[in-house]
DNA sequence: GTGAAAGCGCTAACAG
DNA sequence: CTGTTAGCGCTTTCAC
């Protein structure tokens, strides 16, 4: 650590006052004349002074510092939501400082531990699960907190938290009706992790579509991706190597459906023709020709600047009673991996749906 | 923050012991025999003591964190390359934080102010310029510096700095080579930043080895993509709209590259028949089906978790007279975006060099 | 208006 | 072996 740094005892005895004095004087405090304030500043500039952050967070019990967990940084929904996290608190004078969980919630639990330890003022959690015990312990400690993206979701827990997510009952059920209403009757869904709040609604509200539109629910089409690129090929291969093979496939991430797309085509199999596919997320690499991979999607990057912008509401209103609870619609859009079906849209209709 | 954690004082009465004997018995120090050392840090677990990192550094001068500066989060080069550094961190026992400079000096700067007045023990920068005298009073204050992916090209600054790099010399002359054994001539090139290192290097070998090769150097087919897409994009149209426009294009990064396409395809023109593109960076979307987009590149995660290995030598071994400068070999990754060309490599030369 | 003093939670130098 | 003391750099309360 750097050391022989100006600290105010310097500014203190080059301008003759005490300590407090320059400490009450850079922030500009009434108390100080305002020449000897003028004085003090002018001084301190000149000396080059910078404070210290660590002496003033221990002292304060204030560190302007929001602690940030994510499964990784290389995702790029997860870099986008952080990029957004970050310019969000920089908007309010706040900091950033991030850990990866890589989903592990031991790993999660620790990021945690060394956030707080840290003296961050709140957290904002992309949590690895949606039942974490250990959660629940922030929560009771009334320590501010916000969930992104994932979030709790039992009794009484998931009442009690501030959460930006995305719809992702609507947004799953727009991906569905998309493929049915271009006449896939036979879909198959890649689910991501189930014990995660984005994992368990998608697939749910995909098994709900076909219920409702009196669909037979067969479990071999729902294929766990794990969020990761690995299984969700993996997967996919399991999905076409069944002998009645779905002609749609939904997968809750772009992630997934980009490797379910390199599944598909290692097969040797055609998209849209032989195969539909739309995703979830509408990430960057979802749009480059070639790929123009149909997704429903937020705005990944904003969610991520909501979640700071409440987290310091939170943080400067202490004792807040209300809840925020903000659900971000999500939009459809249509690109080429979807395509028409005989049985579906007219071409018309379609059309006029696309988006790019 | 949080407020009423347990603290080593809760600890020593509970125990019955100093302050400072909790101190040194949870850091096992054999000075505290076996016997209270064990006892206390069995009532610290079960207190669910946690140390508060931020006395703990005032006091020892010791943060045990490295401070990142990179231009983007979600430029996935970067996200990859801060992955590794966060890991190889953590490998250490470390930890990192990172800032987000939008390749802006002035951010830059400010980024490592916070940074340094965080305690951090040393910074890890992918610096917005090559020239920056603000990186140039670090290295003369013997901070512990590595600068990664860029550097410092001007003596003597650039020879008193630890670095990993990638070889853009040898990378860019790989890419132009293959061009050339297609047969191409007429060969556009994208720049980056100019004041960046990678771009500068980049660039210049490109022209370096456009003299070797006894190929004119046009002034118009050197075109600026400010390593963004949307520079990219409009820097590609100048190189579409020439008059004699090139046969193919070596972009200093995917990232242009993958603009670069967009633009490419938006003219109508195809890759590779009309125009052959080749990048730099082997970044994760160059590898998708219907983009297979020709690069030379490193691993940059490993990049990333040496600049870390690096960094946490040059902090433990405080006066290491060593500087260490690590420079990656990049090797060439060839997919369909160059294709053959008739006065190029034979069929079965370029096969042998194919790479998934 | 300003100085003096206490203390945030911890470590490291002294004593005993 | 262990306790006492001082102090990291800053803020805040209390005197004057």
């Amino acid at each position: 650590m750097a050391k022989n740094r100006i600290t105010i005892k310097d500014i203190a005895k080059d301008a003759n006052v005490t300590p407090a004095s320059v400490s009450m004087a850079l922030k500009d405090h009434p108390r100080i004349s305002k020449d000897t304030r003028r004085k003090i500043q002018r001084i301190a500039k000149k000396m080059g002074y910078q404070p210290n952050f660590l002496a003033r967070a221990l002292v304060s019990k204030k560190s302007f510092t929001i602690g940030v967990t994510v499964p990784h940084v290389t995702d790029s929904f997860y870099a986008e939501l952080l990029q957004g996290i970050e310019d969000g608190a920089v908007e309010f004078a706040y900091n950033s400082i991030h850990c990866s969980t890589k989903n592990i919630l031991a790993k999660e639990r620790s990021s945690i531990d060394l956030l707080m330890n840290r003296g961050v003022d709140g957290l904002i959690i992309s949590s690895a699960e949606n039942e974490d015990p250990y959660i629940k312990g922030i929560i009771d400690d009334e320590f501010p907190l916000v969930m992104v993206n994932r979030r709790l979701t039992s009794k009484p827990y998931c009442d009690m938290v501030d959460y930006v997510v995305p719809d992702n009952f609507s947004g799953a059920d727009m991906a569905m009706e998309h493929l049915y209403r271009l006449g896939h009757r036979r879909i198959g869904v890649i689910t991501g992790l189930p014990n995660t709040s984005t994992g368990k609604e998608r697939t749910d509200s995909a098994r709900q579509f076909l219920k409702h539109n009196r669909i037979k629910i067969e479990s071999k089409l729902f294929v766990h991706g794990g969020w990761n690129k690995k299984d969700a090929y993996n997967a996919t291969n399991k999905l076409l190597k069944l002998p009645d093979k779905p002609t749609a496939i939904f997968s809750a991430s772009d992630e997934m459906a980009l490797a379910a797309r390199e599944a598909i085509l290692d097969a040797g199999l055609d998209i849209p023709s032989d195969i539909a596919l739309i995703g979830f997320d509408n990430i960057a690499s979802a749009k480059y020709k070639g790929i123009e991979l149909s997704s429903v999607g937020i705005n990944t990057y904003e969610m991520g600047k909501t979640a700071a912008k409440i987290m310091v509401e939170k943080i400067e209103n202490k004792i807040s009673p209300m809840i925020n609870k903000v659900t971000m619609k999500p939009e459809l859009f249509i690109r080429r991996t979807c395509g028409f079906h005989p049985h579906g849209y007219t071409a018309k209709q379609a059309i006029k749906k696309m988006v790019s």
